[in-house]
DNA sequence: TTCGCTTCAGTGGTCAGACCAGTTTATTTT
DNA sequence: AAAATAAACTGGTCTGACCACTGAAGCGAA
């Protein structure tokens, strides 16, 4: 019923614009994941465009994991942390070995930034609080740094991170084992707040010798 | 001719065969950055599908960045080294609007990783030409550290400090001036490969007292 | 020959319509 | 009231038809 009938999308693709129009309508309408998304056709008459086209832009939308579609039932907000993307990428790109690198080097650098950034920002009591839970629950390294660039408390990093991190798994690199008492240390240098030690901590943790 | 049809797919939607299909297809013939693809009737006939579901494969791949489509020529594969991956980052970045603290924090982080990169990483001849660069040319903070970014030689750095810097300049801050003399002392920092010096000088360039 | 124009086959872009296969809701039957 | 059935939706897929654009082949004039 409302009139989503778009700005003039001159020139662009149909479905790129409709990837648009999807994109207003749900910030428009506040859609959330697990909320339902117009039907195809109900898109395609209000958008005045062809139904192919909107499935092309669906389509690229679920490949993306920003939307999920169930036939018969319609086709709803995702819960979307990259996984999708992250994955297909990763299959796609493979053997390049400048960009494994560049993965790797980045993610590393944004973890040490968020140490970094604990040692600045976090609370005695948030730190105590990490601590006690990396003496009591069963983590992955993954799990640990999650932690860490959470504690950080930057939405950017944060987002990055995760999607780096998706990213460096799909690339089924020889794991590193790091022992519990790695990562104690690791606390117990946060806490101190000693930046030299938590660099140096960190670069030993992750068997980076120098660089 | 060749006679790509493989595993019957069962199951799973055909698009998403198609890419998968896609993806052998592009591996067993060694295809690489602006090759030409078949056309969308080939592969429909070859595949044995509809045309219109090569085509929701095809947008999907498109948006994603791995493929380039041009009307009347054909479908080519394009040079993806996890740029759109940042890209697409970035449309959901730019939603949540709250966190200008964020944007900034992360752009002098990276910035300083990338300086602690060119200490680690950039040669001799490279830094002098770079200083050569600053001395003769005419450039805007922006054009500074795209170049400090761009000797880094990370190409998700790269990508993630441009679409930061694009959102930091539409955050409309009181701008920062930098002396000439505060460029060139970086510089010669780097070339001296200090690296608590480079951090320092850094700060200061950026009014950043302590954190 | 060589240059310039036209023609035409090929390619992506888009739409409309037709089925199929599931799910949900309404209706009828028991 | 409960169960079985029917209708109305929703996505999944294919086909065929145009359109707009590109590039090369063909052709004629210089």
């Amino acid at each position: 019923m409302t009139p989503y009938v778009n700005p003039p999308q001159n020139n662009t693709k149909v479905y790129i614009g409709i990837v648009k129009q999807l994109r207003s309508m749900i910030e428009h309408d506040g859609l959330k994941p697990g909320d339902r998304l117009p039907s195809e056709r109900e898109l395609s008459e209000r958008l005045g465009v062809g139904r192919s086209s909107v499935r092309e832009a669906l389509r690229a939308l679920e490949l993306l994991g920003l939307i999920e579609t169930r036939r018969g039932e319609g086709t709803f907000m995702r819960d979307f942390r990259g996984h999708q993307l992250v994955q297909l990428l990763s299959t796609f790109i493979l053997q390049d070995k400048k960009s494994i690198r560049d993965v790797k080097e980045t993610k590393f650098l944004i973890e040490l930034d968020c140490l970094w950034l604990i040692i600045q920002k976090a609370g005695e009591d948030q730190l105590l609080r990490f601590k006690k839970w990396s003496l009591e629950a069963d983590y992955s390294d993954d799990d640990f740094f999650l932690e860490i660039v959470t504690l950080a408390d930057n939405h950017l990093f944060l987002r990055i991170w995760i999607i780096l991190k998706d990213y460096y798994n799909s690339l089924d690199l020889e794991t590193m084992m790091v022992t519990r008492e790695q990562y104690a240390r690791l606390i117990e240098t946060l806490i101190s707040r000693n930046e030299s030690e938590v660099i140096r901590v960190y670069r030993n943790l992750r068997k980076l010798s120098k660089s």
